[in-house]
DNA sequence: TACTAGCCAATTTTT
DNA sequence: TTGGCTAGTA
């Protein structure tokens, strides 16, 4: 492994003050993060008081792995390596007494998030559009991550829907409370909010974590920075490693403002910038520095490597989208013939989803192999939510949100009508549903049958969990899944005996997960509840890391692309309105547009090729495009344009008619 | 199993 | 307008 470089040796040194390293893209920030950790180990901070924090799972067992190449079992013991909310999730488990939660939190998705805001409009809570719903699921999420309490909220509310924004936000996260549940957002939010009210919980953790290092710190919203700020305390002991110019997520709360706010915060702060870049040729990060160089910046950064100068970066133009992925694909067969490469040489980037659409006709049409990053979360199959529903719900029976889900699953001839006349009654005495269907006052509202069979079910449920302080999670969710004859469900309600199959083989998969997670991570014994919160925490990710290794074109976003790199990599749809986006232009948020073709420009390692259509169809009508204004940014001795036909429309029309008059002249 | 009518989305979505 | 997905039917 060759020797760290200046600036990255003195990122890893600098240990008695706080460091924000600026690391371009491809300038070696994991391994500066990763020999950090090494350093301060080596000098004598036990890892059991070293914290690194990460945006996704992928990034932390990245860096899981390479710190154990650098250090043994015995002196990274107690390494925390953690998602912001993975860590956000273990404090409010050790500390939840402080904040009035009992033990077995429930971790609610965003689904549950939904349905249970959709209860509250439909009962009347507040009174407001249920077509709405996702607008007031969003907004709820932005306050959370801006650190907006619902007073606040409703204080600064200036506008009817904020006021009811406001109002629900405040009920929304009473009834979480009420069910002993927290959402993602709250796994930052909490902790944050624990912090401020008890000086002797924050000073226990700061003494836990003595030293804080903080990947992709461009992407933290505010919550985040407040969770950073009050673990690291007043001595600033930490490092962020982040790039201003990759913040690609500021529509999601994260503010880039944070870079700079450090210096407002931290007079002692030190900066350090990575601009030797290890993946690229030269061309391509000139022409990455070029287009950047548009956005104003508060600090200044030139990326360069040793790697070569390169190719020119070619441009290609297309009379149609469809043209785009025949010849690209064509392209690529053809390249990777003629080089002996791999398919996994090769990306195919682009700004949305639907994109991907005609390419993989294509690529499949022409036998090539390709995989799509982004496809359905693990957690949204009905299946996985179904088990997970009984588990959450033996573990904290107050959770109405898996009540609802399972309740029918299999059929227990519990109907729409029953649930009705439970959920009124639960809503006016302020319990859980599970605890209603014991009443006596329900059972009066109750034909005899609906109440026998409520009754039986909750019966089976308090036997199940009387059972949960014997035996393994493994045993218990298996016994579970038999009692409830998941199995035959299954197969009687999906189509064909294989989707039977494929959907008992990832309740399987689960069951494995939540015994790697259980008998996983040494030290404290791990409650079924808190395996459940985990596992939620994680992501179809994980399991796709073999396929994506393979030999395969990758297709994704710019936004998915970030954090990876590729030999050869196209960047498709450069134009107006596209990427730039419509909306973006629309709402003059150009700069993030152009981080997003930076970070494009910088996956690649040897040869970037664009391309763009004069012709796109869009909601089924062929429309003109223009090549994008980015195009236009770039260094011009730099891009090779081919078959290029930009010619002037008088000249087009021209042209038109000579050879319309042409064509005449020889039928004469 | 296979087909079809009807509905939805068309910007990105780390947890 | 299109294509993909789901639910329902032959």
């Amino acid at each position: 492994m060759p020797k760290l470089n200046s600036q990255q040796q003195a990122a890893v040194k600098i240990i008695d003050k706080p460091l924000l390293v600026l690391a371009g893209a491809g300038s070696g920030k994991t391994r500066v993060i990763t020999e950090k950790i090494a350093y301060l180990v080596q000098q004598g901070t036990p890892a059991r008081h070293i914290a690194a924090v990460t945006f996704t799972n992928k990034a932390a067992r990245e860096m899981k792995n390479r710190v154990s190449r650098l250090l043994d079992d015995k002196q990274s013991r107690g390494l925390r390596v953690s998602t912001f909310h993975s860590l956000g999730l273990d404090i409010l488990r050790l500390e939840h007494k402080a904040l009035g939660y009992k033990a077995a939190l429930t971790l609610f998705d965003e689904q549950d998030k939904l349905n249970l805001l959709r209860q509250l409009l439909a009962h009347g809570v507040v009174k407001g559009d249920s077509d709405a719903l996702d607008v007031y699921c969003n907004r709820i999420g932005q306050w959370k991550n801006a650190f907006v309490s619902p007073e606040q909220a409703m204080q600064h509310a200036d506008t009817p829907e904020a006021v009811l924004a406001a109002a629900l936000y405040e009920h929304y996260n009473r009834s979480l409370k009420a069910y002993n549940a927290v959402d993602f957002d709250d796994l930052i939010w909490l902790p944050v909010v624990l912090f401020q009210q008890f000086p002797d919980i924050v000073e226990k953790w700061r003494n836990k974590i003595r030293y804080l290092l903080v990947d992709e710190y461009q992407d933290t919203n505010i919550t985040q920075y407040q969770l950073v700020k009050e673990l690291a305390g007043s001595l600033g002991r930490f490092t962020v490693v982040g790039d201003d110019d990759q913040s690609i997520y500021a529509w999601r709360g994260a503010q880039p403002e944070n870079l700079s706010q450090l210096q407002k915060d931290y007079s002692r702060l030190q900066v350090i910038k990575l601009e030797q870049n290890y993946r690229s040729a030269g061309r391509i990060l000139k022409v990455a520095n070029h287009l950047i160089a548009n956005n104003p910046h508060v600090f200044e950064k030139k990326l360069w490597s040793e790697l070569g100068y390169g190719d020119p970066l070619r441009v290609l133009s297309h009379k149609n989208d469809l043209t785009e992925a025949k010849q690209i694909t064509a392209e690529i067969i053809h390249h990777r013939f003629r080089t002996g490469g791999s398919y996994g040489d090769y990306a195919i980037l682009y700004r949305g989803n639907h994109q991907s659409r005609l390419f993989e006709r294509e690529l499949r049409e022409n036998n090539v192999p390709y995989f799509i990053s982004g496809s359905t979360s693990f957690f949204a199959y009905s299946e996985i939510k179904d088990v997970l529903g009984y588990l959450r719900l033996l573990v904290n029976p107050a959770d109405d949100a898996a009540f609802l889900r399972i309740i029918n699953t299999p059929r227990r001839e519990i109907g729409p009508s029953t649930l009705e006349t439970l959920g009124a009654y639960a809503n006016e005495r302020h319990i859980s549903l599970f605890d209603a269907c014991s009443e006596l006052g329900l059972q009066q509202r109750l034909a005899e049958k609906p109440v026998q069979r409520l009754g039986k079910f909750c019966d089976w449920l308090l036997q199940t969990s009387a059972k949960l302080t014997e035996g393994d999670v493994f045993n218990i969710t298996s016994q579970l899944i038999e009692d409830i004859n998941y199995a035959d469900w299954l197969h009687e309600n999906s189509k064909t005996a294989a989707a039977a199959e494929r959907k008992l083989k990832n309740v399987f998969e689960l069951l494995e997960w939540l015994q790697r997670i259980a008998g996983n991570e040494q030290g404290e014994e791990k409650s079924l509840a808190d395996v459940i919160a985990k596992v939620m925490l994680l992501d179809i990710l994980d399991r796709n890391q073999e396929q994506e290794a393979g030999d395969q074109v990758s297709l994704m976003t710019l936004h998915a692309a970030k954090g990876l790199e590729f030999p050869h990599v196209f960047m498709i749809g450069m134009e107006e309105n596209l990427l730039p986006h419509q909306n973006s232009i629309e709402t003059d948020n150009i700069e993030e547009e152009r981080r997003l073709a930076y970070v494009g420009i910088t996956r690649a390692q040897k040869t970037l090729t664009f391309s763009y259509c004069t012709h796109r169809k869009r909601y089924g009508e062929l429309t003109e495009c223009e090549p994008s204004r980015f195009l236009n940014e770039l260094p011009s001795d730099d891009l090779e344009w081919l078959n290029k036909k930009q010619l002037p429309a008088e000249e087009i029309k021209l042209r038109g008619k000579q050879s319309l008059a042409q064509l005449k002249s020889m039928l004469a």
